[in-house]
DNA sequence: GTCTATAGGAAGATAGAC
DNA sequence: GTCTATCTTCCTATAGAC
């Protein structure tokens, strides 16, 4: 029914997008004010506790938003291939093409651990148990899954900073091409 | 032949460490002068830019231990495979097992990249060749080896965001394990 | 719910004594 | 070469008008 975000939704939308791109420590309330579009007054407003309470409601929404475009595709209809293909697109989408950071590396660094603590980690275990679980439905014993499912999240985690570094999203979308073999097996 | 680190020496291996435990935006001059032992006007006495030298000197210091420690055996003595062991060795060692991150990640987040642009590319495509260099080598076809090459790097930057966020260094550890298989190729 | 104004402190950077 | 003291700017955060 509520088709209309409401300011909160949308600053928190925006908010995200901030920490993504300049991280946590250079994010300033400064740059969350233009980002949003909210001087810093109305941000207070939303998140009382200032910037630590930005970066949970950053946090809490990438986690929503991963979990519909990256995980949730997994476990629907269709073949297992399809489904990792639905994942893919996900991904593509949630880190623009490669473009967008992931809050697993950003959240990591600096002073976003005290802000945010355990948020990267419970993504990054959500990840690995998701594929895990795709590999396993393919006829991966138990170890083999959960290796693959580590180098998957891997593999995207670095393509994501391999992609910033040289300014090109190939790495990226290679990546995105090879994952339901490294997810599921076969042809190498 | 000075054996004697100079106090300058000392300070940009100190830097660098503090850089790459915090990242660039949260290395305050602060966390920098404690790291040292130098107070800030010692390190300004060293560094006349401030924190954008000190960026500067620990980038350049990251390239050298990155050329001794993993480009440098590539080209070395011995057999393809005992020279990518020595790399994967050299790997460990400057990424201190896992738990110290890279400057190709960290100073493409928030303001590094003013302080030292192009870094974090240059970085990554000195291993991109070094890498590629090898598969080559080992009779992969120019295009196949370039793949591997990224592949590697790849993992490389991966497994340390997957460390950090874990809390552990296996993800790092497994990934040196298949390293040489991902460069020369052979058993799956 | 949004703003202007401002407090209070930490940031980067400099001056000058020793 | 290292220090203490200080400057300015930016930051986070709050107060209070509308």
């Amino acid at each position: 029914m509520p088709q209309i975000k409401s300011s909160r939704e949308e600053a928190v939308e925006a908010i995200m997008r901030e920490f993504r791109n300049s991280g946590y420590d250079a994010a300033s309330l400064a740059r969350l004010s233009a980002a949003t579009g909210l001087g810093k007054s109305s941000l207070y407003h939303y998140f009382p506790n200032g910037k630590e309470d930005m970066a949970k409601a950053a946090g809490a929404r990438a986690v929503e938003l991963v979990m519909e475009a990256v995980i949730e595709p997994l476990s629907g209809a269709g073949s297992l291939k399809a489904r990792v293909q639905k994942t893919a697109v996900g991904l593509s989408k949630f880190y623009n093409g490669g473009k967008a950071s992931c809050l697993v590396d950003l959240f990591t660094i600096g002073d976003a651990e005290t802000a945010t603590p355990g948020l990267a980690k419970a993504m990054a275990e959500a990840l690995l148990r998701a594929f895990a679980g795709v590999a396993e439905e393919a006829g991966q014993p138990k170890k083999d899954a959960k290796a693959r499912a580590e180098r998957a999240v891997i593999e995207i985690e670095g393509a994501l900073v391999v992609t910033r570094a040289l300014g090109s999203t190939h790495p990226f979308q290679r990546m995105l091409a090879r994952l339901p073999t490294v997810l599921l097996g076969g042809k190498a």
